[in-house]
This record gives C-alpha cells, sequence and structure tokens, in this order.
DNA sequence: CCTGTGACGTCCC
DNA sequence: TGGGACGCCACAG
C-alpha cells in the first residue's frame, strides 16, 4: 500500500498526481446539492488557481456514467453551454429538469434562486 | 518546446 | 439587453 518513493526531490512531476486538478475540481463539483447549480466561473473559484475555461475542460473530460453530477455546471448567463462535440445538453437539460430545476421562458436558470453556493 | 483549441468570463459599446 | 473582442489556462499533438 504506502510506498516509499525514495526519489521524491529529483523529479520535477510526479508519476501520480494524487491531488490533480482535475480531481479537486470534481470533487467541488460533487459537492454541489441536488437541485442547485453553479457555475464555470463559480466552481474555479472555489478550486483557486484555474481560470472557467480548465473546468469545461475538464467536464469535457469526465467519462461516461460518472457520479460527477456534471449537469449542475452551467455558465454565467444561466444557460447551458453549447459544447462542440455532439448532443449531451439536451441531456443536461433532461436531467436538470429531473431535479427540479425550473428554466425561464428564455431556456436560462434563475441563478439568484437555484445558484449555488447560495448568495 | 511551441502551437492550437475549448461544456468560460469580463469588459465595452 | 444584446452582441463582439479580448483574456485565461491546462491539455493534446
Amino acid at each position: 500500500m504506502a510506498r516509499i518513493t525514495s526519489s521524491v526531490a529529483k523529479s520535477p512531476k510526479p508519476d501520480q498526481p494524487v491531488d490533480s486538478l482535475y480531481a479537486r475540481i470534481y470533487a467541488t463539483v460533487r459537492s454541489i446539492p441536488r437541485g442547485r447549480v453553479s457555475t464555470y466561473g463559480r466552481i474555479a473559484r472555489i478550486v483557486g488557481g484555474c481560470g472557467a475555461r480548465q473546468v469545461g475542460y475538464a467536464m469535457a473530460a469526465l467519462p461516461d456514467g460518472t457520479r460527477v453530477p456534471w449537469q449542475r455546471v452551467i455558465n454565467h448567463k444561466g444557460e447551458i453551454s453549447n459544447r462542440k462535440h455532439g448532443s449531451g445538453a439536451g441531456s443536461q437539460r433532461l436531467r436538470l429538469l429531473a431535479e427540479g430545476i425550473h428554466f425561464n421562458f428564455k431556456g436560462r436558470i434563475d441563478l439568484q434562486r437555484f445558484g449555488w453556493p447560495r448568495h
């Protein structure tokens, strides 16, 4: 289990990043309560040291069937971000509706009401 | 090592 | 309120 590596200060970058940026992003997304949504920028702000694009990139890198509630992450407009690759946005909408998230007549989510963390 | 790209955000008009 | 321009940063090739 606990393998002690002798070469610690030798390698500039570890081959097994225990605390990778993606892991922290996923952990933060996982902390979003059901029935609430957050934004890429907000997640990036909480994680710290990264931009909103990195959060979106991390979401795109998620494998299928993940337990990370990626559908709860939207953009600052309160809209579902359009991704490059095919459908998934439709799936996201359905998942959010299933959680009780309401969309207004413009297809947007009221962040003042469903946003997380709460203001 | 350098370049392009992307599920974004803020500023400005 | 809406749309365009610029900035940002990690990752892949």
